[in-house]
This record gives C-alpha cells, sequence and structure tokens, in this order.
RNA sequence: GGCCCAGUAGUUCAGUUGGUUAGAACGCCAGCCUGUCACGCUGGAGGUCGACGGUUCGAGCCCGUUCUGGGUCGCCA
C-alpha cells in the first residue's frame, strides 16, 4: 500500500471535461468497477462528483500497470496522468468523452469485498444497508441525496437572513413537558432523580426569544420524539424553526410561502406560484377527509345524507338520524380494480381503522350492482349515483356512520388507498396547500371533554374569543398547516401573549393555576414584563427534502437514520451502559 | 400493544402436491481477451433454507413457539 506523501490532488474525479485534453491532473477516489480487458485496463474512479476512467494501456508503465491490475472494488487510489480524449466515448457519463492516461497510481487503501454492491439499483436490505451505512451512503443517489439537503440548508440560511432572521441556538438538554408526544428524557447525575428532557421543538425557548426582543428568530433545530416510527417519522428529525414578533397570521404565511418559492426555484427551478392556494380546516374535512389532504386528484367526498335519510336501508338512516351522515367517493373507471374481491378488501382495511363497513356500487357494461340497491327505490339509487357523478366503469364507495367525523375521516384514507390501488395519483407535481382555521378545541371521545388540538399557547381567533366558555366547538384557532402533496410539511400557529387570556385557556383546558405554573411557569412570568405579540413555525426539513427528491422514506434524506424499531445497526445503538455508570446516576433498572 | 407481509449462497430472489445431490442472476476467485464503460468468454468456490420444537419413512415446503426486518393502526398536543 501507498502514501498520500507527496501527492496532491488537483481534481474531482467527475468534474474533468474535454477542456482540460492534455492536462496533467491528480486525482483521487475509490474504485467503481476495474474492466480487465487482458492488456488494457479501464478503472472508474469514483469520488462525490462523479466517475472519472483511469486507462492503462501499452503505453503505461509495467509496475503502473500491475499495480492497475491488482486493484478491487471500493479500493481507495490516488491518480496521476494526461486527461486525454477517448476513442470510444461514453455519452451516459458527463466524463465519457475524456479519461485519463494514467502515469502514477497509488493504492492508498484495500477494500473487503463491501457486503453489497455500491450501485444505484441496489436493493439490499435496510437493516443491511444501515448497518454499513458508510457504504450505502457512498451511492450516487444518496451522496445526491445529502448534498442537496445541505443546499436546501444553505438555501434556508440565506433566506431567513436577508429576511432579518437571527439563528439562535436552544438548548437540548430541557424541562420535560409531557404533554403532547413522548418525551426522550436524560437523567441527572449533579441532581440524582432528576432528568433532563430532549426538546420535541424549541418552542418556548424562541417564545422566549422573541420577548427577550431577538423580533425574528430562526433555527435548523434537532427534535426529538419518543414514538414509534412510519416511513416519513423518525425519532430525532431536522426542523426549520422561526417565530416572528409584531406580526398576524398573514405576516407569518407570507414570510412562510416566500420561502417555499425561493427553495423550489433555487435548488429545483421549480416556479411554485405565489400566493399559495389555502383551505380551511372544515372545507379540507367535508372535501377529503382529511386535514392534509392530497389535491393531486379529484375524488372528493359527496354528500347522499338527504337521499340516504329517507331511504329503506336501515344503515343509512340510522346514521343520519344518529346525528351522523352518509357520504362516498367515486372511483372513476375503478370498476376494473375494484372487483368485489377487491371492495372486500377495502371493507376490512376501513374495519382495521374503526369503521364498521363500505356500501359500494358498481357501474359496468353489464349492468349496475351495489350492495344496496334492494334497500332503495330506483329514484333513490339514481340520485346517489347523480350526486357521485358516476358513469358506467365507475365504483362508488359509501360510507355511513353516526359520527359526522369518522364517515369523514374513513373516507379520507379510502380516497387514499383507492388513488393508489388505481395509480392516479400523478408524480413531477407540487401540490402546496395551507390549511387555516383549524378548531381550537378537539372533542376526544375517551375523555368525553374538550382538549386543546395545539399546544396550550396557540390563539384563538379575536372574533371567536366570546364562544370560549360557551360554545366551544365553534372557537377556531389562529393556527395554520402547509401540506404538500397530502403530507404534512409545516405547523404553526400566533400565539397567546396576553397572560389574562393565557390564564382563561388553561382553566379551560382543565390546568389549575398551580399546575399551569409548574409546567409553563417561567413562560408565563417571561409574559408579565413586556411580550411582543409573535407566532411562527416549524417546517420538517427532511420531509421537505424527501418531497422535493420524490424519495420513498424519510431514511433516504437522513444521512444517518434509524429502523423501524428505533435502532441504528452500525453502532448498534441503543445499548446498554457500565453499572458504573448507572451507579453515578442513581439509577437502577427494574426491566432487562 | 394490535394487524398484515417477508426471512433460502455475500446480495436480490426462484424453489411445483412433502420425495434423489436446494437453483438463477449479480457479486467473489482463477484463466483468456487492446476500447471497455452493467465489457465479453471459460471454469470455480460459496448454503446450519432465521432459531427451537412437533407431525412424517422422509420437511426449505405442513403445524406450534420464538427471533429479526418492513408496512400499518394505536400513538405522534
Amino acid at each position: 500500500m501507498d502514501t498520500l506523501v507527496g501527492f496532491k490532488r488537483t481534481n474531482y474525479c467527475g468534474e474533468i471535461r474535454m477542456t482540460d485534453v492534455g492536462k496533467t491532473v491528480s486525482v483521487c477516489g475509490w474504485v467503481q468497477r476495474r474492466r480487465d480487458l487482458g492488456s488494457l485496463i479501464f478503472i472508474d474512479l469514483r469520488d462525490r462528483t462523479g466517475i472519472l476512467q483511469l486507462a492503462f494501456d501499452d503505453g503505461t508503465a509495467r509496475d503502473v500497470f500491475d499495480k492497475a491490475f491488482s486493484v478491487r472494488s471500493e479500493y481507495v487510489l490516488a491518480a496521476t496522468g494526461v486527461v486525454r480524449e477517448r476513442s470510444s466515448k461514453n455519452p451516459e457519463l458527463p466524463t465519457g468523452d475524456i479519461e485519463l492516461e494514467v502515469t502514477e497510481l497509488r493504492i492508498i487503501s484495500q477494500s473487503e469485498t463491501p457486503p453489497f454492491e455500491i450501485i444505484d439499483n441496489c436493493n439490499a436490505g435496510e437493516a443491511l444497508r444501515l448497518k454499513y451505512r458508510y457504504l450505502d451512503l457512498r451511492r450516487p443517489s444518496l451522496q445526491r441525496n445529502i448534498l442537496f439537503r445541505h443546499k436546501v440548508a444553505k438555501v434556508t440560511r440565506d433566506y431567513f437572513d436577508e429576511n432579518g432572521f437571527v439563528e439562535i441556538e436552544t438548548p437540548i438538554l430541557i424541562k420535560s413537558t409531557p404533554e403532547g408526544a413522548r418525551d426522550f428524557i436524560v437523567p441527572s447525575r449533579i441532581h440524582k432523580g432528576s432528568f433532563y428532557a430532549l426538546p420535541q421543538s424549541p418552542q418556548l425557548y424562541k417564545q422566549l426569544s422573541m420577548v427577550a426582543g431577538f423580533d425574528r428568530y430562526m433555527q435548523i433545530a434537532r427534535c426529538f420524539r419518543d414514538e414509534d416510527l412510519r416511513a416519513d417519522r423518525q425519532p430525532e428529525f431536522t426542523q426549520i424553526d422561526i417565530e416572528m414578533s409584531f406580526v398576524d397570521i398573514e405576516d407569518v404565511l407570507s414570510i412562510g410561502e416566500g420561502y417555499i418559492s425561493r427553495l423550489f426555484k433555487e435548488v429545483l427551478d421549480v416556479d411554485i406560484p405565489l400566493p399559495l392556494p389555502r383551505m380551511t380546516y372544515a372545507e379540507a374535512m367535508n372535501r377529503y377527509g382529511s386535514d392534509k389532504p392530497d389535491t393531486r386528484f379529484g375524488m372528493e367526498i359527496f354528500d347522499v345524507s338527504d337521499i340516504a335519510s329517507k331511504c329503506g336501508f336501515s344503515v343509512f338512516s340510522s346514521a343520519v338520524s344518529g346525528g351522523g351522515s352518509v357520504r362516498g367517493i367515486c372511483a372513476k373507471n375503478g370498476a376494473s380494480v375494484l372487483t368485489r374481491k377487491e371492495i372486500d378488501k377495502l371493507t376490512e382495511y376501513i374495519r382495521g381503522i374503526g369503521g364498521k363497513g363500505i356500501a359500494w356500487v358498481r357501474l359496468t357494461q353489464e349492468g349496475t350492482t351495489s350492495s344496496f340497491s334492494k334497500f332503495m327505490t330506483e329514484d333513490e339509487m339514481s340520485g346517489v349515483i347523480k350526486r357521485a357523478g358516476a358513469e358506467t366503469g365507475d365504483v362508488i364507495l359509501i360510507i355511513a356512520d353516526t359520527k359526522n367525523s369518522a364517515v369523514l375521516s374513513q373516507l379520507g384514507a379510502l380516497r387514499l388507498t383507492v388513488a393508489k390501488k388505481l395509480d392516479i395519483i400523478p408524480g413531477g407535481r407540487f401540490n402546496f396547500l395551507w390549511i387555516v382555521e383549524f378548531p381550537f378545541f378537539d372533542w376526544d371521545e375517551e375523555l368525553q371533554e374538550f382538549v386543546a388540538m395545539h399546544h396550550p399557547f396557540t390563539a384563538p381567533m379575536d372574533e371567536c374569543l366570546q364562544y370560549l366558555e360557551t360554545d366551544k366547538a365553534r372557537v377556531r384557532a389562529k393556527a395554520y398547516d402547509l401540506v404538500l402533496n397530502g403530507i404534512e410539511l409545516s405547523s404553526g400557529s400566533i400565539r397567546i401573549t396576553d397572560p389574562e387570556l393565557q390564564d382563561r385557556i388553561f382553566r379551560l383546558l382543565g390546568l389549575s393555576e398551580e399546575e399551569a405554573h409548574r409546567k409553563f411557569g417561567y413562560l408565563l412570568d417571561a409574559f408579565k414584563y413586556g411580550a411582543p405579540p409573535h407566532g411562527g413555525m416549524g417546517l420538517g426539513l427532511d420531509r421537505i427534502v424527501m418531497q422535493m427528491l420524490s424519495a420513498e422514506s424519510l431514511r433516504d434524506v437522513i444521512a444517518f437514520p434509524k429502523l423501524q424499531n428505533a435502532s441504528e445497526p452500525m453502532t448498534n445503538c441503543p445499548d446498554k451502559v457500565d453499572l458504573k455508570q448507572l451507579d453515578e446516576l442513581g439509577i437502577a433498572i427494574k426491566v432487562q
């Protein structure tokens, strides 16, 4: 093996072009592939910029040629040579017109055969790839993703800096406030029996920064939530966190969508027309059955409660008379895919998420069949079909329940499932949507009481203040979400800064003054000393990057992610610790 | 915690009704080859069929338990 002593890299592999022909260059990288044609050897040398072909032939010195012969995949090489035009070019490669006629070759580091091939269409399992993440990350697509993410972060800092935001680092070790998601907790050695928590978001600190007078705050902040993972959910994730003083909703949305537009233009060269569309929570629920609707396709929800209430189908009529509704979606041209068997599967799915079942109508060339036709008159049935806008080849799926919210959320889920089955979601689209006017309270079925839909510092809309005590269902919040293609990218609100109003809200949420003070006293205290009105939002950086790259999983845009079981196989984390460490913390382990 | 899916060569997978020595592709090793670029050709090595138990004359295949991974519901103010 050789050393780098006396060797100085002059170029990255992927950046050499025809204009460099005749120049002597020195490059470093990994062996992507060696092609041995006998007395002619090619080596594809890879670095983060791309691939350069090294050529060894009868003009190559014997010892250099022999060294090239001994090279294997993923060896680290340093090579010096003269750039020359290829006699047969490769239009697939940016460097395909040239190659390096190597005069000096150093083997800097050898490599065992990797556990999987370092190529883009490698489909090795995630667990294996994460165990050898440093190899996985060598794949060009992941290199691209991570470099892309860097660019997103760079543009983010630029944009907010140009708009007067100050980047402030907030602590990672903070006080636990066990509302919402489960906290990761960290034992304190100095205060045995006491614990820090890792922040679920820098929420309170950024509000305190407003009280401190920084006016505009931003941070690319790591957040932690000890909940189960999903393809789009990691236990630690990165949030573009912002907060602004002396603003109302419009100001925050304006900064937010300015950022989105700038980001997409600068990084992807995609024009996002402003202002972004908006929809109230109520409209989103009624039309799409979701507070994060995917508007890339139609299949909107229709209401047939009026027809259903009078019909002979008791499932329908009793749902309406019980205070609920009967609504459906129409799967255009879905009849060939949504066979009775498939509808049965969908019914199973609906039962799995707490539904009772699906009533359906199939309109085919052979005629119209339905699970409930015998309970309805022909007029009623044609009324339903007309309301659905259904034609031959379509399938109508209907859900009835005595709870409106159940009907809507089940149809919302069904709509997505059916769209995926029918493959009707267009790719390459970025459908942004602000969801506004969220309800302030959420009815909790288990507790049989209203609970906060957002964190308790969210301000109610001014015109709703009068209903806080009398008509909770009517109160809307100064809260807003940004949705992209059916994925929640961002969430934010205008905060309460009036201590009196905050007290009132705490009381309404069943938080005693004592309890509120114990949990959030520092914030309430701070507001006594001159709090500017403020609001902000947090944008999921991982999710934005994931969407921009059309990646399938968050793991494709996070350098070192966790598996579904929240472990990291490369470092074998989490892991047990020495008893000595536990002793120092005053901790004994009860369950192994 | 519930439900669904998958564990077979280094990797991705096939493996019929339970029946001889468990296959393919890629990768790996060796040889040949002067224009390849997913090089080609020839040959070769490589397996506790996730683990344990059961049924059977006989189990990769059937049954039970368990472990691992993925997806999802709950959960994620």
